[in-house]
RNA sequence: GAUUCAGUAGCUCAGCUGGUAGAGCACAUCCCUUUUAAGGAUGGGGUCCUGGGUUCGAACCCCAGCUGAAUCACCA
């Protein structure tokens, strides 16, 4: 035996080996026409029905001759009723004995055909009249129950072990299953909400030359057969533009973007985002859009426009707030930012207990103050619009005030959810945008963007008016499942690299240390404990596993003597 | 990156002042034809995260590391 299996996957190990002696195939091939599902069985019950369902063997009570189970297929699950008479029918009893009583377990999947019916108790079961192994299962589950009153106990909820096993998670925690389909409801709905207006759904690349459209540090990689480095996207901002210099009037995309920066409960390394571009709109029409499509996406998946966020109630009826950033500081601090220099800024920042340092420009002084005193207000949905122009390079400058710029960021539970501008289409204003960036990158601030030439070029033939908005999903997720982080909203989040022992164990033979012990003790026994100790030379802690083991290999014996502890081997 | 907490059976967790590793569920054997979180009896199952140190003796104390979580920092 090569591998180090608990006594429950060797059992099951043996179950496999005897039911292919008896001729059951433990992973057939062909398929099993199943026609029912649980829920059906559920809501269209019908005396004597005959049906056809497969799910996971998730419990059993055994009771002499009859016997009840439950299956759990995609939905819920369902009671099986077995009775040995009705499943073997002739005098082999040994379907109902050997392979349903001894041979199945826990996990395993079956297929079962019977006759719906209703236990004394009421529980709407299905009589089993055939059943048949579909796979078998060789790890055990973890096996949360539910007792009457709705608690669990035994829960699986170790977080670690729930991510790096979302397999597992989503057998035995519904609840998990629920929240990634509520996910792709959001997704669907967004889509539908898109399709309906006429715009169109794109792929752009992930692999970059420039990673562009966004502020971040990129993750690299290389490309071997053209020998030059490409970035997995931080953004898909500046190829949805050239689309829409291209000639088409609405695009969007879901696109998984890649940042390197710090994980957290609200960031993973990589995370999607919903950008769509729609040509001779502005700022003002994506707010009423981004309302709309929100009301229409929380009515969609809760039915309502009022959720429960934590402990907050969250309305995503319109029209949300609307409040220009400079109005929003002046409302938390009393200080208006409008006209002020770089210097004042700081300065305030430096009296107001908010850390700064010399490569921050004006935006990003501004951006901070909004960040530490304002941000996290902002509960109910609200729109906070006219950001400075500094931290907006790919945002068309304000047409009422050339200091700020036609960008909003939509804030639920303190948090920003969407962002969205007035697109930038003057080449020659965005050539030196960029060259802003470039000096800023110069004075250290190391999440700068590049100048992509390609994208100036594309602007320079000309695109039309157009306003772009890029909501992060799996943000707006974790708001429609009223779930607290990032990882519970993403199928695999990312974790460290988990260990797998490199060499397992050749079974039940002695390890290093208890060979070294033996090899010194079939030399010579006994040994006083201590002489033996520094002839092994080994740790304390070493020593003592070793013997240890020994002892409970029944190899060895110590003995205790007036002035000694005396090891012998025995046998 | 910082701080705090945690890591013991397949799962959920106890484990006193340092003195031979425990429970429930799961598993195995036997009994039982309609049970509702667990029918009854019996039994098996452990790298106490890893390595080092202190000690006659470490799951427990000390040091280092690994992994995870929370908070903070960082993060258009």
């Amino acid at each position: 035996m090569s591998l180090n299996l608990s006594e429950q996957e060797q059992l099951r190990r043996e179950s496999l080996k005897n039911l292919r002696d008896l001729g059951i195939d433990p992973y057939p091939a062909a398929l099993y026409p199943v026609n029912t599902l649980s829920t059906e069985i559920e809501t269209n019950f019908k005396e004597g029905k005959k049906v056809i369902v497969a799910g996971r063997l998730m419990s059993r009570r055994i009771m002499g001759k009859a016997s009840f189970a439950e299956a759990q297929d995609a939905e819920g699950r369902v009671q099986l009723y077995f009775n040995r008479d009705e499943i073997c029918e002739g005098e082999d009893k040994t379907l109902y004995n050997t392979v349903f009583k001894k041979l199945l377990d826990i996990g395993d999947f079956i297929g079962v055909e019977g006759d719906l019916f209703t236990t004394q108790v009421g529980e709407k079961s299905i009589k089993v009249k055939k059943f048949v192994l579909l796979s078998k299962s060789l790890k055990p589950l973890p096996l949360p129950k539910t007792d009457n009153e709705g608690k669990v106990h035994d829960a699986f909820t170790d977080p670690e072990m729930r991510y790096r096993q979302r397999y597992v998670d989503l057998v035995v925690n519904p609840h998990v299953k629920e929240t990634f389909i509520t996910r792709t409801k959001v997704m669907n709905e967004m889509r539908n909400f898109f399709n309906d207006k006429g715009y169109i759904e794109v792929e752009t690349p992930i692999l970059q030359p420039i990673p562009g459209g966004a502020a971040a540090r990129p993750f690299i990689t290389h490309h071997n057969a053209l020998d030059m480095p490409l970035y997995l996207r931080i953004a898909n901002e500046l190829y949805l533009k050239r689309l829409i210099v291209g000639g088409f009037d609405g695009v969007y995309e879901f696109a998984k973007d890649f940042r390197n920066e710090g994980m957290d409960r609200t960031h993973n390394p990589e995370f999607t985002v919903l950008e769509i571009y729609v040509a001779y709109k502005d700022y003002n029409w994506m707010m009423n859009f981004t309302e709309e499509m929100l009301e229409r996406v929380a009515l969609s998946v809760h039915g309502k426009t009022d959720l429960l966020v934590g402990d907050k109630e969250i309305s995503f009826k319109r029209p949300f707030k609307r409040i220009s950033m400079t109005d929003s500081i002046k409302e938390h601090t009393g200080f208006d930012i409008s006209g002020k220099s770089v210097e004042e800024l700081s300065a305030w920042c430096k009296a107001n207990g908010i850390e700064v340092d010399n490569s921050m420009g004006k935006g990003k002084l501004i951006d901070e103050i909004f960040g530490e005193k304002c941000e996290g207000s902002y509960i109910q949905p609200t729109f906070i619009t006219d950001y400075p122009k500094e931290m907006s390079p790919l945002c068309k400058a304000h047409r009422d005030n050339p200091e700020l710029t036609e960008r909003f960021e939509l804030m639920v539970n303190g948090k920003e959810v969407a962002n969205a501008y007035t697109e930038l289409n003057d080449p020659i204003d965005q050539r030196e945008r960029f060259e802003e960036q470039m000096k800023l990158s110069a004075k250290g601030d190391d999440e700068a963007m590049f100048i992509d030439q390609d994208f100036l070029r594309a602007l320079e033939y000309g695109m039309p008016p157009t306003s772009g908005m890029g909501i992060g999903i799996d943000r707006l997720v974790m708001l429609m499942t009223n779930q607290r982080s990032i990882q519970e909203v993403l199928f695999f989040p990312q974790m460290k690299l988990e260990t797998f022992s490199a060499e397992e164990k050749l079974g039940p033979e002695l390890n290093e240390n208890e060979q070294l012990i033996f090899d010194i003790l079939s030399k010579e026994s006994p040994v006083e404990l201590s002489v033996l100790k520094d002839a092994a030379g080994l740790s304390n802690k070493q020593w003592d596993k070793g013997i240890k083991g020994l002892n409970k290999h029944g190899l060895t014996k110590v003995t205790k003597t007036d002035d000694a502890l005396l090891v012998d081997l025995i046998g």
